[in-house]
DNA sequence: GACTACATTGATCAAGTGATCAATACGACC
DNA sequence: GGTCGTATTGATCACTTGATCAATGTAGTC
């Protein structure tokens, strides 16, 4: 019974909810035109109205998943902070926020993941991941130079987007880590660590 | 024409070349029966008479892979690094070690993360995965532990393992950014920015 | 040379995929 | 109420995939 049934209502984002739950539930290999539909309550013919293709449909997908995931890293990273006037106690604080934040994220990390693969033969999800990674990590640069800049002697030769790097790194394997083996990593262990590592004993 | 053609020279290793010769080249995504088979100069069929299974095919390449990388890693990990009696000297000469073994490693890095993806879904390849992860892991621990023991009054309330965790987060997340951008990762501005970070002053 | 055991082939099947498209239904406008 | 543009359908095509299997070749044995 074909026809317009709800014109009014976005059907568009209502295949884009579905491609997500499937996504969601059975990660990328389950998106497909079929399951999408099937979830949206719509003919496969639809999904290929509205976009095209599938490719372009996972390029849609990958976008409303970079807008929510980095909007929700970009609110809760560098002003959200535990109130310091401690330029480096501010850092470590927004890593050990970052870190604590993955659990709760694992979904979407996984689905990252995904994409990454993806992106290895697709182009333009390619660049989108790596610019996604881009942004994620100057996220830390300006607190990184206001850490740099308080203890201008420790950092010698130190840039603050080297040290962003570095904090990406750490992140990006925190996730990695929390991903593979959800139950094993401990993240407050891990952050004690950390805060070990790092620390700067005041001299005698 | 069939019948067989060379009995002696195993043919089942041939196959197995052929698949990470495809790999090496395509990612996980190129390898399959028809493309291995054509790249092995051999039928579709024998692909199957050997492995029974394009998953069978694909762990028994993933033994392969990590056979021949951990044992890498292990043999140039723990004991090649640079001379010194300085415990806390010795763990950040490991890790640059295998931070800048990274870029060379490149391909199979990628290979190592197209698996993990499909670890995802296939509950064997997970398994073997989370093995090769801790054990990469592990294989910090004992320099971990000389450096706390070197400097308890720093490491307090540190485990070895907690540090071998963080070490092994920061060399995941390096090893995701060298195969994501290899062009923009700095190697050794990381690794400066890595000492800047841990390096203690000695008290005046 | 016949026989047997094994290796090897390639056509073939079933399942699933993305994509196309003629047919149709609905809403709006005159 | 006709007609026109847009949504919507579902059957259908072309293609790729993993897997199967009868047929066929080769080496070794007696």
């Amino acid at each position: 019974m074909p026809g317009p049934k709800q014109p009014e209502e976005e059907r568009r984002d209502a295949i884009l909810r579905a491609a997500y739950t499937i996504a969601a539930r059975e990660r990328l290999g389950g998106v497909t035109a079929r399951a999408v539909a099937a979830e949206a309550r719509v003919s496969s013919g639809l999904v290929f109205f509205y976009f095209e293709s599938i490719d372009n449909l996972l390029v849609a997908l990958l976008d409303w998943l970079l807008g929510r995931t980095i909007a929700r890293a970009q609110r809760g990273g560098s002003n959200d902070g535990v109130e310091t006037d401690d330029p480096a106690k501010r850092l470590t604080g927004t890593v050990a926020l970052a870190v604590r934040r993955l659990p709760r994220e694992r979904e979407r990390v996984e689905l990252f993941f995904d994409y990454w693969v993806l992106g290895t033969r697709h182009p333009v999800v390619r660049r989108k991941i790596r610019r996604a990674l881009a942004l994620y990590r100057e996220s830390f640069v300006a607190e990184a130079q206001a850490a740099i800049d308080a203890h201008p002697d420790r950092y010698v030769h130190t840039s603050a987007e080297g040290l962003a790097d570095v904090i990406a790194s750490f992140l990006y394997g925190c996730a990695l880590q929390v991903v593979t083996d959800p139950t094993r990593f401990d993240t407050e262990r891990t952050l004690a660590t950390l805060d070990a590592l790092v620390r700067q004993p005041v001299p005698a």
